[in-house]
DNA sequence: CCCTTGATGGTCT
DNA sequence: GACCATCAAGGGC
C-alpha cells in the first residue's frame, strides 16, 4: 500500500495545523540505495510574509526565497551557520510562503546508517534531535533543495502514529530571538517525553 | 552538571 | 562584511 503523504496534503493554508499535524509522520530519504526515516517529533511553523522569523519575511523575494513561494509540496534546505543544513516542508498554494521545519525525528528505518553518517549510537538522543543533526542522519544537504517530496528522493509517509492531544506541546520557536515579537509565537511543537526533541526548552 | 566557544559558508546589503 | 531557524567538544565546577 502507498503511505506517502499526496500533494493534496502540502496545499494546505494553514501552516499551522500542518506544523502539528506532521507531528508522528515518517520522513524518508534514500541515496543511493540507502533508505533512511525517521518519525517527525518536533517542527516549527513559519508564517510567511508576515512573521519575522521568516526568510519571505515582508514579501522578500530572493533567489533562495523563491523556493518558499512555490506551491507546497516540496523541500527548502538551507545551509545554516555555515555547517549545518535545515530541512523545511514547503506549505500552502503557489505564491503564499509558508513552510514548516522539522526539528527532530525519532530513527524509524536504517538506524546503522544513520549511526554511520552521525558517528554515535542511533539510541543516543542526540543522533536527530534538532535540526541540523535530524537533516545529518538522514542524509540531508543541500542537493535535496527544492525536491518534490511526491517523488522518491525525499518524503513523507503516515504509519498511522498518533499522539494523544494532550502529550503535543507547543512553544516558542528557538533562536529567532531576532525576529522580536514574533519570537514569542507558539509555533514550535513537539511531543512530550519524546527523547530525540531538541533541548532548549523540552 | 553547566557554560563557553570554535567551526564554517551561502546569502544579502 | 555582517548575519544567521546550530552543534559538539572541552574546561570548570
Amino acid at each position: 500500500m502507498n503511505l506517502k503523504l499526496p500533494l493534496s496534503y502540502y496545499l494546505n493554508q494553514d501552516v499551522i495545523f500542518l506544523a502539528k499535524d506532521l507531528l508522528g509522520k515518517v520522513l524518508f530519504t534514500e541515496i543511493n540505495g540507502d533508505i533512511t526515516a525517521g518519525i517527525i517529533v518536533e517542527t516549527e511553523a513559519y508564517f510567511g510574509v508576515v512573521d519575522k522569523a521568516s526568510h519571505a519575511y515582508g514579501g522578500r523575494r530572493t533567489e533562495r526565497t523563491e523556493t518558499l513561494y512555490s506551491q507546497g509540496g516540496i523541500s527548502y534546505v538551507y545551509l545554516c551557520y555555515g555547517i549545518h543544513h535545515l530541512f523545511n516542508v514547503v506549505t500552502s498554494v503557489d505564491g503564499e510562503p509558508h513552510a514548516v521545519l522539522v526539528r527532530a525525528v525519532e530513527p524509524f528505518v536504517g538506524q546503522e546508517i544513520m549511526e554511520l553518517r552521525r558517528n554515535m549510537p542511533a539510541d543516543k538522543a542526540a543522533i536527530s534531535s534538532g535540526p541540523g543533526s535530524a537533516a545529518k542522519a538522514l542524509g540531508i544537504d543541500r542537493s535535496f533543495n527544492k525536491k518534490n517530496l511526491t517523488e522518491n528522493e525525499i518524503w513523507v509517509e503516515d504509519h498511522g502514529i498518533r499522539y494523544a492531544p494532550e502529550v503535543i506541546i507547543a512553544g516558542p520557536r528557538i533562536g529567532v530571538a531576532y525576529a522580536q515579537e514574533d519570537a514569542l509565537l507558539p509555533w514550535r511543537f513537539y511531543v512530550k517525553g519524546n527523547k530525540y526533541v531538541s533541548k532548549p526548552r523540552s
